[in-house]
DNA sequence: CTCGTTGCAAAGGATTTGCACAAGT
DNA sequence: ACTTGTGCAAATCCTTTGCAACGAG
């Protein structure tokens, strides 16, 4: 692939924002941004087993610390959000496009969804309690059609 | 009917269910069931405390390990709930009434709504990916008015 | 008595932290 | 050069597990 820049486009919104606040760009940051791009609902611990995986046997992978440290630092420049999808670790997605995700808690499946889901129910909240809901935090749990079935025939 | 042991209220619905699975009455079921009913959104570390402390410095409440066993098997009796409320320790609440929570990221404030507010978006998962939401599970996150109102003043 | 239960202690997995060294700018 | 960032290892936090003793039915 091109090996000139590891730049381009991708690099631009991360370059810009770590300027910004006088932070530097490295090469920790700028992978665990590609994986969790990449990657979908991807747990710190999935992020940094596919950076070992693409570093080889002798490139060097961020340090397992880094790629906490550095989720943090990526989710506070507003690139990437983490979602608790319940007991376990969170899992990080890209920040471009916000949606919710509604988890099966039998099979574990994950679904993406529009956030306006919620709408309904944000404005309410507003209204009643004077809260804003972040619909991109929000995990809604439950059993998808495929697991209702099949409890439904085993029954017991 | 009018034949009834004594027991108390209390003890009726936790007897029953242990017996109808060949289980046994003892007194950290008891405890831990009372802890939750008393306290609510309890992380299984602060029911332990809680017993610690009602048992005073010379009795003996049941051990870390027995109050997660306990918690386990009384939501399997559909007698108390979980929920995440985030990253770190699960919540448990008395199954008694179904309700929701919400919680402020900024402050950590717990507020219990009525399931209903899930109404719209759970029959609207239900026609559209035939997903059966579980309301007790979900925790909506998002910003309390107060810690709105800071940050907005604070926020130049 | 019998078998489910508990306490203890140790194991585990996931995340965080302290530091000295390495590396952006 | 001046700081920020990173790897490493140890420390934490939360939870689970193996076992022998204990106690409810």
């Amino acid at each position: 692939m091109g090996s000139h820049h590891v730049g381009g486009p991708v690099a631009g919104p991360l370059a810009e924002r770590l300027r910004a606040r006088g932070l530097r760009l490295t090469a920790p940051r700028r992978q665990v941004l590609a994986a969790v791009s990449e990657l979908e609902h991807a747990t710190p611990e999935v992020i940094g087993a596919r950076l070992r995986e693409e570093a080889g046997p002798d490139g060097a992978a961020p340090d397992t610390s880094t790629v906490y440290r550095t989720l943090e630092l990526l989710e506070r420049l507003g690139l990437v959000w983490h979602t608790h999808l319940g007991k376990g670790a969170p899992v990080y997605h890209a920040a471009e496009h916000p949606h919710l995700h509604v988890v099966c808690a039998s099979c574990g499946k994950i679904t993406s969804v529009q956030p306006d889901l919620l709408d309904t129910a944000a404005e309410r909240l507003a209204a009643e309690l004077g809260f804003t809901v972040d619909v991109r935090h929000v995990a809604l749990s439950g059993t998808c059609r495929a697991c209702r079935e099949r409890a439904g025939s085993e029954d017991q």
